[in-house]
DNA sequence: TCTTTTATAACACGACCGTGCGATGATCGG
DNA sequence: CCGATCATCGCACGGTCGTGTTATAAAAGA
């Protein structure tokens, strides 16, 4: 047998190329040569692992969510459930330059995709799995409300992160202006 | 003189015709050619009115939020102050065909120029626009409020509503289940 | 009618795009 | 040591892009 490399390894290595041209030059800037040459490789090789740019583009913007949901699964909060809501929510807020760089190429996916079904597929993952997540906050932090007052204080929830995750983006509120309001809200939440 | 056309007429037809190459193709189909194509006339005559295509872009940007601040301030709502409050946020909304159309352009553009300083200083006057009409709304609605205690749930506000209309536009939410989502927000605003 | 100015059209150029294809290098079982 | 096979490279094709430049049509004042 030939030289054999871990396949699933070089991709994700290529999409952390991706990442970096996004961030650095715009989602309208990620082409096969621009992601080959950040990456230090030829474009022939991209091409041996990402047969075409929808690929490429669709593997990076799933490597986003699968760091995020690890990283949120790894973490295992302490504390006041307050606290513990907090902590998990910031995660997915682009509160630190690392964060930020995942969230404004979640929201470059999902705008680049809203006529694509291709990345909708990935984007629906995203926020499906973020509904879902809000719902388990808000009915572990207020278990004695009704099913369908859980159900819109959750998809309200999600609403104030993601909103405060955009306006962080467009540089409309600083980090912890967004924050300071995340906090707002969930003291806020009904007793 | 020779045959006179007016200009801003011609450029608002012109941004039209963007509009709809966005919603039918998405923002990334956008060339010159394409918009050329879309409203009727050539690339050459396109280009009398815009020089490049960052500036056409950028007036078509605009143009949305020119109409969107336009129909607001037309409408004069009668009746109870948090119908009021609802009327005018609703009109910001993606709750119809017309209304998604210009927000999925708002958003595009806010993904398309999260680098691109040109786009960000039309973008900044959409956010700030917004939030102010949020403070203005939060203000006359809970006078008593301390001024910080505004401030706070204006942001809030203006994040639900924003995050509510990415999640109709990524299909995440029907505009029914949003509208319900906004009013329960605004009966649980304290007294 | 002629001139002048504007509007529109048509085309050319260089650059970049996605993608297909053949050549070359590396690595292992035989 | 030798072919078989995978990894990698480089190039070439057709297409589209943005953007100039030039030519033509139209219309209004002289």
């Amino acid at each position: 047998m030939p030289k054999v490399v871990d396949h699933e390894e070089r991709r994700r290595e290529l999409a952390a190329a991706v990442w970096r041209v996004i961030t650095r030059d715009g989602v309208a800037n990620v082409s096969m040569r621009t992601v080959a040459a950040e990456s230090g490789w030829s474009s022939g090789a991209l091409r041996h692992y990402f047969a075409t740019r929808d690929e490429l583009l669709a593997f990076a913007c799933q490597q986003v969510l699968a760091r995020v949901t690890e990283r949120i699964t790894a973490l295992n909060p302490q504390g006041e459930p307050h606290e513990v809501v907090r902590v998990l929510l910031l995660e997915t807020m682009p509160i630190d330059t690392e964060r930020h760089v995942e969230a404004s190429i979640t929201f470059a996916f999902l705008a680049l995709g809203l006529g694509d079904p291709k990345l909708a597929a990935v984007q629906r993952q995203i926020l499906v799995g973020m509904s879902g997540l809000c719902l388990n906050l808000i009915s572990h932090l207020l278990p004695m409300e009704s099913r369908e007052r859980q159900v819109s204080l959750a998809r309200r929830l999600n609403a104030v992160v993601d909103g405060l995750s955009v306006h962080i983006l467009a540089s409309h509120l600083t980090p912890a202006e967004a924050v300071s309001e995340l906090d707002a809200h969930l003291a806020d939440l009904p007793t």
